[in-house]
DNA sequence: TTCTTTTATCGTATATTTGCGATATTAGAT
DNA sequence: ATCTAATATCGCAAATATACGATAAAAGAA
């Protein structure tokens, strides 16, 4: 069964694979660009900008938000997000290290 | 209805996306981090390394050669298979560029 | 209070992923 | 020709992801 096999991973190489899944589709990689290139934190702005409707847009933030690559704060009616920059410079280099380490211990093959 | 959705995004962002799916589960890293580490390209000795049953890894091993990550060549009645070191960089510095991008566009918020 | 705007969440449909066992397939060994 | 070992693929079940419309919730405006 499709059961949490996952788990059975190392800590790192499922953090890592986490981080992969949160950017594995390309609206959440717009979302990403639209919030950095953006001088406020939008939100409804998004919905326009990306060829989703509100409701899925608003589950693509509430995954970036879980896996930490953003933050998000009540502004009103409305909601405020922005990259947060904090961790994702944490994945950023854990995802470097992956390819470095990959590097460093190969030994020529094929 | 779940489709074709993503085709409507940038040729990169797909690109990106499809990388960081090959990626998104531990026993794929898993996976990469063995054939890097092995002086050999190994094959069934992934499977005995993994949790997860010969189909599976077989169908890992699958995804990661669609995904350009990795080649295989049949040798008798066993495959060996290796990292695509060059395709794997081109994504390294795909993904490095996006964290360089979006720390340009950035202009404080929040 | 009621209306409006903005966003989150619920319910639902469909597609994809994950995983396994069983069954091909391939090629060397007997 | 038959057996064996190593892999790939098929068929299936269960879980997860993707997407949408409808609805709820929150707070300012009328």
């Amino acid at each position: 069964m499709a059961f949490h096999k996952k788990e059975e991973f190392s800590a790192k190489d499922q953090s890592l694979a986490a981080f992969a899944k949160a950017i594995s589709h390309p609206a959440r990689i717009a979302i990403l660009t639209v919030l950095a290139r953006k001088n406020e934190c939008i939100c409804g702005e998004i919905v326009e900008i990306l060829p989703l409707a509100q409701s899925t847009v608003s589950q693509h933030l509430k995954e970036l938000k879980n896996a930490g690559l953003i933050n998000g704060t009540v502004d009103g009616p409305r909601s405020c997000y922005c990259i947060n920059w904090k961790s994702f410079e944490k994945f950023n280099a854990e995802f470097g290290s992956l390819f470095t380490k990959l590097k460093e211990v190969n030994a020529k093959c094929c």
